[in-house]
DNA sequence: AAATAAGTTTAGACAAACCTAAATTAATTA
DNA sequence: TAATTAATTTAGGTTTGTCTAAACTTATTT
């Protein structure tokens, strides 16, 4: 079956509030897809008739295994994208998202299975998020917040959960972004802040509030 | 100004049938949009009030320079990414026409510029049509046909204006596709057929109305 | 267990981009 | 030039995806 922009855009977002809890509400997902509640129930009932979501009236919804794999299949074109972007176009990290946002709707198979391959069958893309393979099968990555790594272990920067402002500032500023290699020199257990030392330069503290917004895998 | 998908393929239709004539019709429109003529008229009406075309009831339309500005910028997303599909990802030059047909409405700007750098500014697309430049300029390609060619001289295929199958199966079964350099050896006056010549490999002949299908440029 | 608040759905409208069928205009021919 | 034909436009309808405002459920308080 074939699905409109919109519909793609509804599934990933189930997809995506579904990762933290089970179910989602309407009022959720209205807010973050920036529409009315009212648009979301018309939407429900639509994908209910094409068996993607499972819904009862006030009972919240949840993608059928169906629902999931075409959900997987969009994400797997929006961080492939977003791959090619920060890769070869040479985009900043920041500024791939909504390009991506757009590309993920042009829906070719053999256009996605090219392009992961010209790509050399990325696992993750640039925020550090895993890219499901052409089967929608995603490499768990045993992530951790920063602020739970243990002292003089090297890590790799892979993902940031706040794209605020002032957050991109205070990354840009210290020079973290996706892929840099630290290592957690101290704890400060006075106000639980850290000591951070990127290769050559020199170290700088964060605040436990940023660090736990930081996460990172081990790696050399 | 932004504009929707729809829009974008009028107007890329309306330049296209304006390079054979200056004023265009509703129903050759609608003949290459396959859409009915009612349809035609009521998008005429939208872009006449845009600014995009000029239009009087009865009396066809044509672009207006801004009309025209715009046209170009998306034929050259269009071309930049079949370039794309067919130099990176190794698809066929008969198979990027579709795809690019979805990924020329992705219109950012910058988007497109740092593909085409990507891409070592390309003046050409697979299919030997010319590729505006950001600021809309296109590249006359001196081409002739084939049947025009004189004797001995290398060229390279840049255009072929027929793609029904049977013409396909003829430039699959001789090896020749865009960017084939061959020479013409010799002009048989009885039925006016050209022996065609390409580097390692065996001569062979084509009728003059195959010829007249296939454009070249000189070149080494 | 009512009453209230919060969340959700229904009803009805609207814009975009199509369509069909009927009416109109322009071009052609007798 | 009047009649016929071909092309175009208008009128009105459909689908998709959105919205607002009102009605209805469910959850929470008192």
């Amino acid at each position: 079956m074939n699905f409109s922009t919109s519909e793609e855009n509804y599934m990933k977002a189930i997809f995506h509030l579904q990762q933290e809890n089970s179910t989602v509400t309407t009022n959720r997902l209205a807010a973050l897809l920036n529409a009315r509640p009212a648009s979301i129930t018309d939407m429900m009932k639509k994908l209910k008739t094409k068996k993607i979501v499972h819904y009862r009236p006030y009972r919240g919804f949840r993608l059928t295994t169906e629902g999931n794999k075409i959900a997987l299949g969009i994400i797997r074109r929006h961080r492939l994208w977003e791959y090619f972007l920060s890769e070869k176009l040479k985009f900043t990290w920041d500024e791939v998202h909504d390009i991506a946002e757009d590309l993920e709707h042009v829906s070719s198979k053999k256009l996605i299975d090219k392009l992961d391959a010209f790509l050399g069958y990325p696992r993750f893309d640039p925020h550090g998020d895993p890219i499901p393979d052409h089967q929608g099968k995603i490499e768990k990555n045993r992530q951790l917040a920063l602020s739970e790594v243990p002292l003089n272990k090297t890590v790799i920067v892979c993902h940031v959960s706040d794209q605020s402002s002032p957050m991109l500032e205070l990354m840009k500023h210290n020079n973290i972004h996706m892929g840099t290699r630290l290592e957690v020199k101290k704890k400060f257990s006075f106000d639980q802040s850290l000591e951070i030392k990127i290769r050559q330069q020199a170290p700088f503290t964060v605040s436990n509030q940023v660090a736990k917004k930081i996460s990172v895998k081990y790696g050399t």
